[in-house]
DNA sequence: ATATTAATTGCAATGTTTCTAAACTATGCA
DNA sequence: TGCATAGTTTAGAAACATTGCAATTAATAT
């Protein structure tokens, strides 16, 4: 197995890696949406979301298109969000066995 | 959607977001190994190795096993192999589209 | 031209990750 | 016990990531 295979890999995972993006592509998960739109949803500053859009689309996860003032994004390939799955069943497993009840401990915060 | 979740999976893709663990998956893919046997195939201090175990494990990706003085470690979920192998198509559609032919590029280097 | 709305970029402050080297713990055996 | 082998932990330095705020660019309309 070739190493530089693994850092590629590795990129596109840190790409995903922060529970904001996370955020971003369930939000992008079926339909591209305008930046203000995703600003509107997650009620942090449009800068910082500019910023973490910019890091994914420069990974590859989504596109972009102009139209007029908005600029508007999209998951560039159905697999991503598979996997995303994928990950989320593992964490669910793993914490739902370990009797780290989500929703309980959601009640605790914001 | 609760916002704790897309933290709890963002700590998985972290987990998974390092070249070096990657390969670390890769080398456990289909087997245990000992964590000297993990250090002979990457070529990396036993320290090292030891570390980038002790973060996957506590993130729930693999499981440990004491056997005399070996330490042998696997994979917890054959979800997460799975989760791995979505994503390196990505890369792989990605990269291969815009012309990135990752053949050509391995041979620059060791 | 100027103003307005939408989005991006630069930069500094803060926090996090990764690595090496050395110290340490655990097990087995003479 | 003393020693060797296998793994882990700690400490500290360097590299990297995240964020807020201000400045900037982009498109459009008046």
């Amino acid at each position: 197995m070739n190493k530089r295979i693994f850092q590629l890999h590795a990129d596109v995972c840190k790409a995903l890696a922060h529970a904001k993006r996370l955020e971003i592509v369930h939000i992008l998960k079926d339909k591209e949406a305008a930046v203000s739109e995703i600003v509107k949803q997650m009620g942090i500053p449009k800068a910082n979301v500019s910023q973490h859009l910019a890091l994914m689309r420069k990974a590859g996860i989504l596109n972009t298109r102009r139209e007029g003032l908005n600029v508007y994004y999209s998951i560039s390939s159905p697999k991503i969000a598979k996997a995303c799955n994928l990950m989320r069943e593992v964490l669910l497993e793993h914490h739902m066995k370990r009797g780290h009840l989500l929703m309980d401990q959601a009640q605790k915060e914001k």
